[in-house]
DNA sequence: GCCAACGTTGGC
DNA sequence: GCCAACGTTGGC
């Protein structure tokens, strides 16, 4: 199986870089949009990632991170202590997914999304033309461009 | 913090 | 199945 390329949002706020760095893996729970999740469901072990950071000034790519497990139902839909719950899922047929992902490198350089827009290679992305889509696809080419402009010191 | 763009819900 | 109303995301 060919390994595909993806980019995740999140918010400083909420999980940043740096806490992906001090947990070394996670589980991305919290997607409730549909083509996210399905973007999700069709990851694989191995898969790279580039992680955004969302509502910062300015939004940019921060780091790389790598999907360590395949998706699966995420626990806080029917956890009614969370803000994620989601009352209409059922356990038998969960209505969301989530899959979890490695630290792999925090850029030195954050590649902004303004540079991102400025550069013909990359003014096709899903974060230029659908900038509410959380989890998406990513082409190699795209993938390793951006690794080039943020110095990033390992190869892909 | 504002608000445009987009996604979802629900009445009909 | 349409679409108005509402809620959310995310750039600014």
């Amino acid at each position: 199986m060919k390994k595909s390329y993806w980019l995740m949002k999140s918010e400083p706020d909420v999980y940043s870089i740096d806490d992906l760095i001090a947990d070394g893996r996670t589980h991305w729970d919290g997607v409730r949009n549909y083509q996210a999740r399905n973007n999700m469901m069709k990851m694989a072990v191995g898969d790279e990632v580039l992680y955004y950071h969302s509502r910062q000034v300015p939004p940019a790519v921060v780091g790389w991170a790598r999907v360590v497990k395949e998706s699966y139902p995420d626990f806080t839909q029917f956890d009614e202590t969370s803000g994620y719950y989601d009352s209409r899922s059922d356990e038998k047929n969960p209505r969301w997914h989530m899959v979890d992902v490695e630290f792999v490198e925090k850029f030195e350089v954050e590649t902004s999304l303004t540079q991102i827009k400025d550069q013909e290679l990359l003014c096709d992305m899903v974060l230029v033309n659908n900038s509410r889509l959380s989890v998406q696809p990513v082409l190699k080419e795209e993938f390793e461009w951006i690794l080039k402009m943020s110095c990033s010191k390992i190869e892909l």
